[in-house]
DNA sequence: GGATATATGATATAATATAACACTATGAAA
DNA sequence: TTTCATAGTGTTATATTATATCATATATCC
C-alpha cells in the first residue's frame, strides 16, 4: 500500500497500543547507526545506550528519569553523563527536546533534516511528531514578513489526545 | 490609518527601539485593570506589581529575575510570591509563558482569549506575539485529523530576529 | 610514540519550580 | 457583631532540571 503525501507528513503518530515496541527500538537504533556512519559521527556505547533508553520509554522522557535507568548498567552515571549524550543526539537530529515537558523524544525520521511540529497531550504527555507542509509554510510566510529567519522550525502545541478524550 | 487584517494578526511585533516604553507599561496595566474588573478578579497590589515588572522588562523575563526586582520593594519576597502571581496572571490571560526560555511575557491582547504563536530569537531572546490565522487553521486542521483537541493553542518557533541578523 | 582532539568521570553548584503549613484579610452568613 | 469560609500572602524547606569545572581516559593523526 502506497503512503499518501498526507501520511508522510505525520512522522510519528500517537501510538497505537498494538504496534511492535521492541522492533521499533531496534529500527531506531539501526537508523541512528546509519546516520552516524554517513556523517562520520562517533556513535559511542554511551550515546547508543541513551538513545535506546529514550526509544524504550516510548514517549518523551526526562533527563533524570533517563539517568536513573542508565544507572542500572552504569553505577556512577551523573547528570553530565546524560546531558552530554542528549546534546550529541539533539545536535545530530536523532532526538528532539520537548520544551513544554522538559523531556526528550526519539526522532521518527533522523535521516532527513526536517522541521517538526509536536502535538503534546497535557494529560498523558504523549506526543505526535509532524512535518506538516501547511503549518510549515504558514509559519515561514509570517516569519519572513517580520524579517525573522527560522533556523530550526520547532513548533509545540499543547492539548488533549484522542485516547485521553475518550478516557476522561 | 486603518489597520489591515494582516496587522491585526501581529499582536506584538519585535520592538522598534523608538516606541514609548513608559506608555506601553501604563497601557498594559490599564488593560489588565479592565479585564480583572470585568471578570470579577482581584487584581491585588502584588499581582499588579509583578505585571508591571514584566512589562517594564519589555520582553520575556525569568521568575528569579522578577523576584530580584520585586525585592526592591518587598524585602522578603520568596519564590512562591512570584510564582503565585505568575499563575494568576497566566490563568487569566494577562501574560504568556515562553517554554523555550523559561520566561514570562506580557500578553499584547489580554481582553481577547486568543491562540498565540511566538517567534523567539535565539540570540537576543526577544519575541513577537502573533495570532496568525493561517498558522492557526493549519494547526487546527492537522490536529483534528489526528483526533487531537487543542485547548490553548500555543506555538513557539525559534530562530533569529531581523536586528540580530543585521548585527551578527 | 607523542601530540592533539574527543569523550567520559567526578564533584560541585546554578537555575527553575513546588510542597507544606502558618497567618492575615476580606466578606458573607448567622 | 460574631462566626465562619475563602482567598491571598508569608515563610521555610525541598524538588526538579541543567551547567561549570577540572581530572582522566580513549581515539586519531603525524
Ligand atoms: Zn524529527
Ligand atoms: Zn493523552
Ligand atoms: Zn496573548
Ligand atoms: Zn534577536
Amino acid at each position: 500500500m502506497k503512503k499518501s503525501s498526507d501520511d508522510r507528513q505525520v512522522i510519528a503518530p500517537f501510538h497505537s497500543h498494538a504496534h511492535d515496541h521492541g522492533q521499533c527500538v531496534v529500527d531506531a537504533i539501526a537508523a541512528a547507526e546509519t546516520c552516524c556512519a554517513k556523517d562520520g559521527l562517533s556513535f559511542t556505547p554511551l550515546r547508543r545506550q541513551v538513545l535506546e533508553l529514550i526509544w524504550s520509554s516510548h514517549g518523551p522522557i526526562g533527563a533524570y528519569d533517563l539517568l536513573e535507568k542508565l544507572r542500572a548498567s552504569r553505577r556512577n552515571a551523573a547528570p553530565p553523563t546524560v546531558y552530554r549524550a542528549l546534546d550529541f543526539l539533539m545536535e545530530n537530529g536523532l532526538i528532539h527536546r520537548i520544551e513544554s515537558l522538559n523531556a526528550y523524544v526519539g526522532c521518527g525520521d533522523p535521516e532527513r533534516h526536517h522541521g517538526a511540529q509536536f502535538l503534546i497531550c497535557r494529560d498523558c504527555q504523549c506526543v505526535a511528531e509532524l512535518d506538516d507542509d501547511e503549518i510549515g509554510k504558514a509559519v515561514t510566510r509570517r516569519a519572513k514578513a517580520l524579517g525573522f529567519s527560522i533556523h530550526q522550525q520547532t513548533v509545540e502545541v499543547v492539548g488533549q489526545c484522542a485516547d485521553c478524550a475518550a478516557r476522561l
